[in-house]
DNA sequence: CCTGAAAACTCAATATATTGACTATCAATA
DNA sequence: TATTGATAGTCAATATATTGAGTTTTCAGG
């Protein structure tokens, strides 16, 4: 046993909200380790999967900041390098000249495929001793203290 | 009312985690907003946090390391930045020479003591429609997921 | 039609994150 | 004591994050 040399003397608030980042911290590193074995970072991931679920499985640059909730400079890196790697196409959109396009490729389908499998097991083992309705609850809650958080941004 | 183009498809595994992901970026960016004022970033603030509830106010950069959950090598540069701002002095072990401690100076303590009320005031904002038993439970649920986490890393 | 504001995106500068390689030191043990 | 393995930390290369400034395009009003 080492010598305990670290006495936390956080509030209540703060355990709760330090908690939220530990877990969330963890759960990044768990899963970059999975994607990075196919050549994608978390955020590159995240891209993939909005396009994944988006209309036609593709969307603006500005949507998908919106979405992930990081300023607009922060997806121009990403697609960049998305796009150099083969995963996802961008395009203008003739409707609108100052908008551009991403849009999922074949081999950015077939790569979160291959993924979701590991992906899945790794989601299932950090919330194992957790009920269906602990999920929900969890859930709930989590969403009200991002519409909190949400509402000063 | 914008058109919806965007459909969320994630399992209630995924939608727990990625909410937990996303509170967590609201919560760093609102706070960061508050840090900033004061000269420290987000992590630099928490290594600041560290030292203050640490035996003599000083702690090792591994143990900080360790405590934060990210690599050693990260760290490197923000005691770097830190040092260069005033806010920590890192003096060497004379029992390991290995070992390089990091120290909170009064600069640094006077700073922690000025963000203290705003950045309280924001952690209540965020949780202000829950009481004390869902925040207590919360943690708790939080904290199993971080340990389910923590047993592969 | 013109002008100014807003939107979408890029770019630059700096901070941070991440992996792996590297140095120095310490600790265990053969 | 000589070897070996583990620890503590740094450094380099690359990806990402962040703010602010700047460009192009759109659009609303005058």
């Amino acid at each position: 046993m080492a010598k305990r040399t670290y006495i936390s003397d956080l509030s209540t608030d703060e355990k709760v909200l330090m908690g939220i980042v530990r877990a969330a911290e963890i759960f990044k590193r768990a899963h970059s380790a999975v994607f990075r074995n196919y050549g994608l970072s978390f955020p590159q991931y995240n891209v993939l999967r909005v396009l994944e679920a988006s209309k036609n499985r593709q969307s603006k640059m500005s949507d998908i900041s919106r979405i992930m909730i990081v300023p607009d400079a922060n997806i121009t890196g990403i697609a960049k390098r998305l796009e150099k790697d083969g995963f996802v196409l961008k395009k203008s959109d003739p409707s609108d000249e100052r908008v551009t396009i991403l849009e999922i490729t074949p081999k950015g389908k077939r790569t979160l495929k291959n993924i979701e499998n590991e992906k899945d097991e790794r989601l299932e083992r950090m919330l194992k001793n957790l009920s269906n309705d602990e999920k929900l609850d969890l859930i709930e809650r989590v969403k009200r203290i991002l519409r909190n958080g949400m509402d000063r941004i």
